[in-house]
RNA sequence: GCCCCCAUCGACUAGCGGUCCAGGUCACGGCCCUUUCAAGGCCGUAGCGCGGGUUCGAAUCCCGCUGGGGGCACCA
């Protein structure tokens, strides 16, 4: 039988990072397996939904390439399936009324447990267990009564989620079977946890799947590298294509213990994705990038520009420091210019020809040998002068990109800036 | 407090009793390349939490401890 697995969501806000490291699981197994993967929100605590949550989420998991099977699930659409089942309940004596909610009743003796799909068999003793609450007393289904009911009704057969559901698992095998429901699989995943191994949050950086694409990451690079956090192919592949994770993604190559989300290591898988990218496609990515980020560039000075920036930037976000002198005005620090330096380089670009990075290579080093300066010497001040910046794309690339008269026009006004 | 989960370099991990004086990747350090910054190449530093067992043999199995995390809502 093919898996049907689902994310489920619950729309109090931007998609976290650890729920796409959930969703992402459960993606890679239903494709893997040639199984389904459903999303359902879950959205029984009307009190904290955020309106613009459900769309944000989708948009984020169609952003990073999860899609989903089926149409999207709302859990409080169910609800008056699941009122009626606990009423079946409350008749059948294995609930009750309680103050106008309707609570079922846990066993006091043994354990309930389950063999997890990544963890072996886990053991809960019973008398831990409260008699948790089905029904509010205004009629809403609770999360732990609401969840497996769905997961039954959509036919889940792999429950795969955060390892903090672990002590919710045996309340849910519980309902389930008062409910003569089959049991779904249960596998619980680790923890994304800070560098100072708290739980991910706000003060550990990006934390949403928006802000990541906001800095400038590709979905390439945080799946991959999402993917590695828990899992591991054989220990030494670390670049993997969506394919070839979808193709190689196994459960018992997950494990268990609680993974530091390393920020650098994201940002070296992106720069290396980036760099593989082919130009044209890098063009575009980076196009949309800038507009989603309301920069409205010249789109071909952007796209002629890529060549000069795909080597040397990890993000698309570094881009508009990185290459904004192309598109305005640029505010050199007078101490790192020189009035000699940039009177030579001026008189030398009016006559260079052809205006090319070849030519203007040419002429600046045999403008370096001429002043007896070392390369970096000569061309440092040039560079700030041009690009505003001690770091910049190469120089000639950026002169010839920038033109003739805008890069004279920049030196001039270093020169009296110098001077 | 009670319950559950977890435990290999700074980080992600490989290792599923001998082939491991522990391998890969990021980070870090050094060198090379070099117009800056990157990229790239080469080299290197660095780890099995502790204590008991089991076994001819343990990073690998068992127990305890310690440490970390999570849960104990009419939140999800």
């Amino acid at each position: 039988m093919d898996p049907i697995v689902r994310f489920a969501p619950s729309p109090t806000g931007f998609l976290h990072i650890g729920g796409v490291h959930t969703a992402l699981f459960n993606w890679l197994y239903a494709r893997h397996e040639g199984g389904e993967f459903r999303l359902r929100i879950e959205n029984t605590d009307t009190g904290r939904e955020v309106a613009e949550a459900t769309e944000q989420i989708q948009e984020s998991l169609r952003w990073l390439g999860l899609d989903w099977d089926g149409e999207v699930t709302f859990q409080l659409d169910r609800m008056e399936h699941c009122r009626a089942e606990a009423q079946r309940l409350v008749e059948e004596g294995t609930a009750y009324e309680d103050e106008g909610a309707i609570r079922m009743r846990m066993p006091n003796e043994g354990s309930t447990a389950w063999d997890d799909l990544i963890r072996g068999r886990i053991e809960y003793p019973n008398d831990k267990l409260e008699d948790v609450v089905l029904v509010r007393a205004d009629g809403r289904p609770t999360y732990n009564f609401a969840s497996p009911v769905e997961d039954w009704l959509d036919g889940i057969t792999h429950v795969l989620r955060g390892d903090d559901h672990i002590s919710n698992t045996p309340k849910q095998i519980q309902i389930l079977e008062a409910l003569g429901a089959p049991l779904p699989q249960y596998g619980h995943l680790n923890q994304i946890l800070g560098e100072d191994g708290k739980k991910l949050s706000k003060r550990h950086g990006a934390t949403s799947a928006e802000e990541f694409r906001a800095q400038g990451y590709i979905p390439e690079a945080l799946v991959n590298f999402l993917a590695l956090l828990g899992w591991s192919y054989d220990g030494e592949t670390t670049v993997m294509s969506r394919e070839e994770l979808v193709e190689r993604f196994t459960l018992d190559r997950v494990g268990s213990s609680p993974a530091v989300f390393d920020f650098k290591k994201l940002e070296w898988l992106n720069g290396l994705y980036l760099r593989e990218l082919p130009p044209d496609d890098y063009a575009d990515r980076l196009l949309t990038y800038l507009r989603e980020q309301g920069f409205e560039w010249d789109e071909e000075i952007v796209r002629r520009s890529v060549p000069l920036v795909q080597e040397k930037i990890a993000t698309l976000g570094e881009y508009p420091g990185f290459a904004g002198f192309l598109f305005g005005d640029v505010e050199p620090d007078p101490e790192l210019l020189d009035a000699r330096v940039l009177e030579e380089a001026e008189r030398t670009l009016t006559e260079t020809e052809p205006f090319t990075t070849e030519g203007i290579e040419e002429a600046l080093r045999s403008l370096s040998e001429q002043l007896e300066l070392k390369p970096r010497e000569a061309f440092q001040p040039i560079r700030v002068a041009v690009t505003g910046s001690k770091v910049s794309p190469g120089l000639f690339e950026s002169i010839e990109l920038l033109g003739r008269e805008p890069t004279l026009e920049r030196i001039r006004r270093g020169r009296a800036a110098a001077a």
